[in-house]
DNA sequence: CGCTTCTTTGAATTTCGTCAAAAGGCGTGG
DNA sequence: CCACGCCTTTTGACGAAATTCAAAGAAGCG
């Protein structure tokens, strides 16, 4: 297991300590909390008091929104480097969406208290959450106009090829998604039903758009998943 | 109309310079630039290169995005002492939609360049700007969640509700929003349609829920307004 | 007063969620 | 190794909600 130590090096990578010196990342290194966690851990609940800035190292992070009628919403994904818990910095410093982890992960946290002094040192950190937040809003914004506007099928098309992006891996077959993917959770990415996702991404499969295997997806033409993604094409038509 | 000077007092109400001191915004106010702008006006446009940091002082402006397709969503709108065109501050500058004047519209605004030496020099800004932009990411992920799981009507009740809360002042006859609203704009802003948006508020109208008259809204019944926003009542359906 | 813009309303159509049920996989424990 | 149970996925049928199509009124403005 990895100990509670961080080398200064990854932090480098992280988006919202670029453009720091070395000197500047091991200070701040020195200051983290570092944690490593099992998988399918709640980091943090909705609701919970106490807002800390959190990134990931290692691993990777779901982040889900429920509402008072018990529907689930899946925000994000939070891969290696990114950071998360930022909604709620300097507001009401309650999470407004619960974090679990996908598989064991490699964590680091700051107080708000704690970011707040560094950015006050360091006004490039400022920038950078600045940065951040004005990146998710927009990508946020992005997914508002495609639930107003879009049907079923082209949502999970965006949200299968976001994932190949932001998590996918090339292999003989395609891209392959990194992390296990249910139907409910493509559904809960896309805003639709199990049931409205497991028709699309079977219709998909025979018409040899990708595989899906052991909740394991591979995206075999990505070309054609961003024409109906892009376009009006239908192929949950019969097909032959 | 008024001059383009600006009186630091009004730069107080801003959340952007909340926690400031009166020299402090007397500095900040001669920096701005101050616009009287007529309804109707295009502030900036989607894909608009060079990003401003812009702020209502009186009036209001709809941010719209429009899809590759044509479809437009209202972002949100605008209202006196709230600030707009954050999202491309210090990413790739490049306005993510369009902002278009409500009415006649007195706007100040700083350059990017201008807002990195306010906050280098005055860190507090900063901090309300991470503030502004973790509320209003919440917001949009809120409406993610509405728009993936709830249907039109509950959808038009909440972004009724949101417009009364940001811009509503009392009446005599309830809280009347302050700037003009098409059913159009109703419409995109609950990601749904001119029609049913039209058959929702009339319905509400013949319920005496609110009063609709020449593009103004006032909400009578608020309380009304929120058990469909959070129940299950259909409204819709002929009372009598 | 005519034109443009906005609103209302009806009817047909479609998408998608809901209900229901069965089949498939995988691991555990007997 | 097989049986059992749990979780996931598939599939069909149905119905309701909302978009689409169509058209007519209403209201403001020049």
């Amino acid at each position: 297991m990895a100990a509670p130590e961080i080398d200064p090096r990854a932090l480098a990578d992280m988006q919202l300590f670029r453009g720091l010196e070395g000197t500047v990342l091991a200070a701040i290194a020195a200051r983290a909390r570092v944690r490593q966690l099992p998988k399918d851990l709640r980091i943090f609940s909705q609701g919970d008091q106490g807002a800390h800035a959190h990134a990931v190292i290692d691993g990777g992070v779901r982040i889900v929104q429920t509402g008072a009628d018990g529907a689930e919403v899946v925000m994000r994904f939070i891969g290696p480097g990114e950071m998360f818990g930022t909604v709620a910095l300097f507001t009401d410093g309650r999470y407004p969406a619960d974090a679990i982890t996908l598989s064991d992960t490699l964590e680091a946290s700051w107080t708000e208290a704690e970011l707040l002094q560094l950015m006050a040192r360091y006004p490039q950190i400022a920038i950078n959450v600045i940065r951040i937040l004005g990146g998710r809003l927009q990508e946020a914004q992005h997914r508002v106009r495609e639930l107003a506007t879009q049907r079923a099928e082209r949502r999970v098309a965006h949200a299968v090829l976001r994932l190949a992006q932001q998590a996918g891996h090339s292999t003989v077959d395609g891209t392959a998604i990194e992390f296990p993917l249910r139907r409910k959770d493509v559904a809960d990415i896309s805003g639709t039903t199990l049931h409205t996702a497991s028709r699309i991404l079977t219709a998909w499969e025979k018409a040899g758009l990708l595989l899906s295997n052991n909740q394991r997806l591979i995206i075999r033409q990505p070309a054609e998943l961003r024409r109906i993604a892009e376009d009006a094409v239908d192929w949950s038509e019969p097909r032959m």
